[in-house]
This record gives C-alpha cells, sequence and structure tokens, in this order.
RNA sequence: GGGGGAAUGGUGUAAUUGGUAGCACGAGGGAUUCUGAUUCCCUUAGUUCGGGUUCAAGUCCCGGUUCCCCUACCA
C-alpha cells in the first residue's frame, strides 16, 4: 500500500535542506549544486576513489548542478604529468564526465599568494624560521600544548619581506615557513599554528620553476574550492579535524571585507571510506606489489586499481553500482569483496554474449558417427548468443565425430549427484547431441585422455529424443558445453583469484606480502575456444570501452586481454560464475 | 580530565526525524531451466550495554563499552 520513499543519504538531505534555504542561491535553485573530485596526480586511481568519484559525480548529475575535476597539484617533488594522463583517463572510463577543461590548483598559485599576504597584513600570519625538529617539538603531543615559536610575533614588514624572498627562492628548503597565527594550545593539533607555505624548490610539472613556495593542503584545498565555486566538497572522514581549518582560513580572509567581497565559502562534508575485505587500498602497498614484482604493473588484473579491474574485463556500471549499493555514511564498514563480484555478474549476465571454450579439455569421440551418415560430416548447429535475450541473435558452430569437452565434465565412476557425463551415463551436448559414454582412454599417467560415446541421431540440435513406444520420455539431467575439434582455435587463459587470502592483508603479521595468494594466477595455453571467438563478429554488442567480453557458457565471464594477436587469442576472467555444485562437493 | 567521529540480522544499508524495525547481499530450503548460470518463491537472523523521560524510544536525556581518525615543511 505505502509506496516505498526512495531514501536519501544525509548528505542528500543536507543539500536538499540547503536548496530548500537558499543557502547556496535562489531557494529551490538544484543547479547551483556544484561538487568537485580533486585527486593529487601522484598515483593511479584505485577502487577507493571510486566511491568518491561516483558520491560527487552522482550528487551533480542528481541535481542538475556541475561537477569539477582538480588536480590538487600542490607538492612538485611528488606529481607528474603522467598521473594527470592516467586519472583523467580512469574518469573518462567509468563515465565519470566533468565540466569544461580539467582544473589544477596550480592555475590558483597567485590568487592564494595574494590572500596569503592578506593574512600577513592582518597580523594571522606569519614566517618561522624554525627547523622541521623545532617546530615538530614545539607542536607538542596529544596530551599537552605546544609552545609558540620564536618568531611568532615578528612585525608584519619583516614577515611580508620574508614572505617574498621565500616566494624569489632565496631560501633553502627547509629554511623557513609561512605559518597561521591560530593556537598552540588548541586540542586539535590542525589549529596549532599550521603551515600554510613551505619552500620546495624543484620543477612544478606545470609551471616549472616560477614558484618556490607551495601551497599547504589545508591552505590551498578550501580555497580551491571556493574559487572554483564549489558548494558541497565531499571528503573522507580522516578529513573531519581539518574542517576548523578548512573554515578558519576561508573565515581569515574574509575578516575585514564587506559582504559583497567577501569570497565564497563552501561546505566540507565528511563521508566513509570504502573498506573491501581481501584487499588492501593503501598507496605504498600497492607501490611495492608493482616495484617487487608480485603484480605485472598498475593495470594488472588481480590489482585493485581502475585499469587493473578495466583489464580484468569490469564494467564502469559495475562501480556505480557498487558505490550505490554501500551507500554514504560515516561508519568505516568492510564490504565484502564478494559484493563487486556480484556487481559485475549481474552486469555481465545482461549484457555478456555467451560462447562455448573448454579450459581443460579431454577428447570425445563418438564411434557410431557413421551410423546415419558419412564419418567425416560436419553437421551445423545454431546456438542462441543469449539465453533470455532473443536480440543477441544466434550463431552457427560445428558439430562432428571428435569434440572437446571439459575435464572436470568426465568421471569414470561417478557420484549419484554429478550430473554430467560418467561411465553409461548420458549427457546432452548443449545444442548439439545426446551422447552416452561407454568406454574411454587413459594416458600413460592414468589421465584420462579419450572418452568413447555413442550419440542420439534423434536428439540434433540437443532437443529431447520423441517418446519411446510404451509413450515414456528419456529425460537427461546434465548439459555439458564442447568444441569442434577440427576448427577449435588454441588460446591462453588467465584465471585470477583474490590476490591476498586474508581479508585484511598483513593484519595478522604486520606485512601483506605474507598474506599473498600463491595461486592468484593461473595460465591455461591451450583452451579450446570456438573459432568465431578471434575475430570480433557483428552481433556482438559494441561494447564502450572497445574491450570485447563474453561468457564463457558453465566456466565464467571472460574478456579479450590487450596480449591477443590474431595469431594468440589471450582472455581474462573477469569473474566466475556462482557455483552452488562446487560448494555441495 | 587531550580532541574529533562512529555503533541497527553474518555483511552493507533504511526507518516519513518520538509511532508496525524495512531492503539488498549471504546462508538454508523449494520451483523453473538445453549453463549446477539466470529467474521465481519461502525461511533465517538485528537496534553496543546500563539507567532515565514518555501512552510510545533505534530515534530524546544521563552514564558506560568498543572501534576509527588526529602529534608530515604529504594530500
Amino acid at each position: 500500500m505505502t509506496e516505498a520513499v526512495e531514501s536519501r543519504h544525509f548528505i542528500q538531505q543536507i543539500i536538499d535542506a540547503d536548496i530548500e534555504t537558499g543557502k547556496w542561491g535562489a531557494p529551490g535553485d538544484r543547479s547551483i549544486v556544484t561538487t568537485r573530485f580533486p585527486p593529487e596526480p601522484n598515483g593511479y586511481l584505485h577502487l577507493g576513489h571510486t566511491k568518491a568519484i561516483c558520491l560527487s559525480c552522482g550528487i551533480a548529475r542528481e541535481y542538475g548542478g556541475r561537477f569539477f575535476l582538480r588536480f590538487d597539484d600542490t607538492n612538485p617533488a611528488k606529481e607528474e604529468q603522467e598521473f594527470v594522463d592516467s586519472i583523467k583517463h580512469d574518469l573518462e572510463w567509468l563515465g565519470a564526465t566533468w565540466e569544461g577543461e580539467a582544473k589544477f590548483a596550480s592555475d590558483y598559485f597567485d590568487q592564494m599568494y595574494s590572500w596569503a599576504i592578506e593574512l600577513i597584513e592582518k597580523g594571522l600570519a606569519y614566517v618561522d624560521d624554525q627547523s622541521v625538529e623545532e617546530i615538530r617539538s614545539g607542536r607538542g603531543n596529544l596530551k599537552d600544548g605546544g609552545q609558540e615559536s620564536p618568531f611568532r610575533n615578528r612585525s608584519v614588514e619583516e614577515n611580508l619581506g620574508l614572505f617574498a624572498r621565500m616566494k624569489a627562492g632565496e631560501f633553502e628548503n627547509g629554511s623557513r615557513v609561512l605559518r597561521a597565527k591560530i593556537d598552540m594550545n588548541s586540542p586539535n593539533m590542525n589549529l596549532r599554528d599550521p603551515l600554510i607555505y613551505r619552500i620546495v624548490n624543484a620543477p612544478h610539472h606545470r609551471t616549472g620553476d616560477t614558484w618556490h613556495i607551495y601551497p599547504m593542503y589545508d591552505w590551498a584545498h578550501g580555497l580551491e574550492d571556493s574559487i572554483e565555486g564549489i558548494t558541497h566538497s565531499l571528503c573522507t572522514l580522516e578529513f573531519e579535524d581539518h574542517r576548523p581549518l578548512y573554515d578558519w582560513f576561508i573565515e581569515a580572509i574574509n575578516q575585514g571585507r564587506n559582504d559583497e567581497d567577501k569570497i565564497h565559502h563552501p561546505q566540507q562534508i565528511e563521508f566513509s571510506r570504502l573498506f573491501l575485505s581481501y584487499t588492501n587500498m593503501s598507496k605504498r602497498f600497492m607501490r611495492q606489489l608493482v616495484e617487487e614484482n608480485h603484480v605485472q604493473g598498475w593495470d594488472d588484473p588481480r590489482m585493485i586499481t581502475v585499469a587493473g579491474f578495466r583489464r580484468r574485463g569490469y564494467t564502469p556500471e559495475s562501480f556505480w553500482k557498487l558505490a550505490e549499493d554501500v551507500g554514504i555514511t560515516k561508519f568505516n564498514a568492510m564490504v565484502d569483496f564478494s559484493r563487486l563480484e556480484n556487481m559485475v555478474r549481474e552486469d555481465l549476465n545482461e549484457r555478456a554474449p555467451r560462447r562455448m571454450v573448454v579450459l581443460d579439455p579431454i577428447k570425445l569421440i563418438i564411434t557410431n558417427w557413421d551410423e546415419h551418415g558419412d564419418a567425416d560430416r560436419v553437421e551445423a548447429m545454431e546456438v542462441p548468443n543469449h539465453p533470455k535475450d532473443e536480440s543477441f541473435g544466434s550463431r552457427t558452430i560445428n558439430f562432428a565425430r571428435e569434440l572437446w569437452i571439459e575435464r572436470e565434465d568426465f568421471m569414470i565412476d561417478p557420484p549419484k549427484k554429478f550430473f554430467r557425463l560418467g561411465l553409461g551415463r548420458e549427457v546432452r551436448l548443449r545444442c548439439g547431441y545426446w551422447v552416452k559414454c561407454h568406454d574411454y582412454k587413459r594416458d600413460s599417467d592414468g589421465n584420462v585422455i579419450e572418452v568413447y560415446c555413442t550419440y542420439d541421431h534423434q536428439t540434433k540440435g540437443g532437443n529431447n529424443p520423441p517418446p519411446e513406444s510404451d509413450g515414456q520420455v528419456r529425460k537427461v539431467k546434465g548439459t555439458i558445453h564442447w568444441v569442434n575439434v577440427n576448427d577449435a582455435v588454441d588460446a591462453e587463459v588467465r584465471l585470477f583469484d583474490r590476490l591476498y587470502m586474508a581479508e585484511r592483508p598483513g593484519k595478522k603479521t604486520g606485512d601483506h606480502l605474507d598474506d599473498l595468494n600463491p595461486d592468484s594466477l593461473k595460465i591455461v595455453f591451450n583452451a579450446k575456444i570456438e573459432p568465431g571467438l578471434v575475430q570480433k563478429r557483428d552481433d556482438e554488442p559494441n561494447w564502450e570501452d572497445g574491450i570485447r567480453r563474453f561468457q564463457f557458457e558453465r566456466t565464467g565471464y571472460f574478456c579479450v586481454d590487450a596480449d591477443s594477436t590474431p595469431e594468440k587469442m589471450v582472455f581474462n576472467r573477469t569473474a566466475s560464475l556462482r557455483d552452488s555444485w562446487s560448494k555441495q562437493k
């Protein structure tokens, strides 16, 4: 009876209220909502970032507002153009389109500098000559207050002069900083005269060597937000303690100004990070995995980078679904990795065309194939590309006397619940024929290499045979997949499993490497694929990112890896199918 | 006597802001099925603890517990 009301998470509720009261513009004007994603270009985007991206971009989209991409490039020592490019690419791939050109904190360096001078003139900032160590010890600790710097009460003139010389590059790294004059006894460490500028004599990837001082995060971030007219500056929980400073800086600039001259004051709102079991989002750990060759690069399909997931075959849609699924709260929740897997499965189940591929082949030979025609004949079978969606069409694949089937689909003496092939058992070869096994052959190691079957010529296409004379229709419990030996193509298939075996890698021993899964990558070199898989077929979907994705029936979801050539196809397993049989075993 | 946050089934998340604790995933069971997939149905299990206010508390008040974050010239 009662219509389900769309529930609004706490950030949406804040924005809803802001719009109603007209906090940012005319009451009711939703288009004023402005958000941003502000990465530092010092690494690859990972799963943790996708939550923030989907949130900020999604909010702007929902309200009909604006979403910006801004690079927080305030530390030339760490940042590179390469990362600017990869971050843009990842965002585009995710479908998080930003408005206009990507923005850069470095575009605002002049503005920030002049605001810093204003703070000095108001007596709210000073140049400190203390060393790093002196500043650190002067800051005090969590229990005790700090001590004021001996340079704290310099004259405005002296500060102005020194600050100008800092800018001009007259001083060495670490010799002086500009600090805000707030409160050395604040219980909030961020307010104990935080640094505004430090000296960095290093070339910047965009501004070159025009600057010798660079703004600190707390000074830069809120001002960037202000300049861009950000209304809701969304960030993660660890910045809660920074919010008082975020507000203090903007209010310090606005102090003494007329209302018309006041700069825009965005609202910082914090939400919880994404924690996924069996993964570690630490940039440091991810770097170690790459540099010590535990994986093959930042885009290794086992990595939880956007690039890794993309190569693994994940779709952008699965990240949006996950973001929606985990929700927005202030609770540090541990999300199970299988949830993300479910999101791709859900998406790919609808959108991936089906194919038949045998990963671990043994040969099936039909010994009575000559009873109803030429022993060398090939019969064309029509196979649907999708079991539910007819718009995917169908394809024709060849059926003949010798076929590849999956090793695990045959047992000599199977248990009753084994719905596959066994000695004396009958199964359906999907969209082929029904076959019954009467013999098999082993190699010198005892491994089954061939199974011998008879087929029922009345079951062509996999259909039920006509009723027997007593009216009974023969039934078969299992259906297995196959590939025709004569036109099967060999391919490499990479089977990925989770990179770590522990729910929280490194928690037990302190070293995440101790929890690495030695079997996270298995490579199959001689999988047998349908010949139609080599070239893109006209009836395949046109995936937006150009990556070809499939479901290999009964084995999982796969995509074509960038390493593929027409001579040697390489597939990555995105995710296995849900498998209630292996659980039962 | 540091400060800032957070606690709802196994997991994640709702509860019209004081009025029937709901949804999804998982798990268990069943139906359908030419993928042991998909789909469908059923079951399962919860308000961190102790007080208080109230006709009525997940929600308000008091006290406790547990967990997370904060002492970079990183962001």
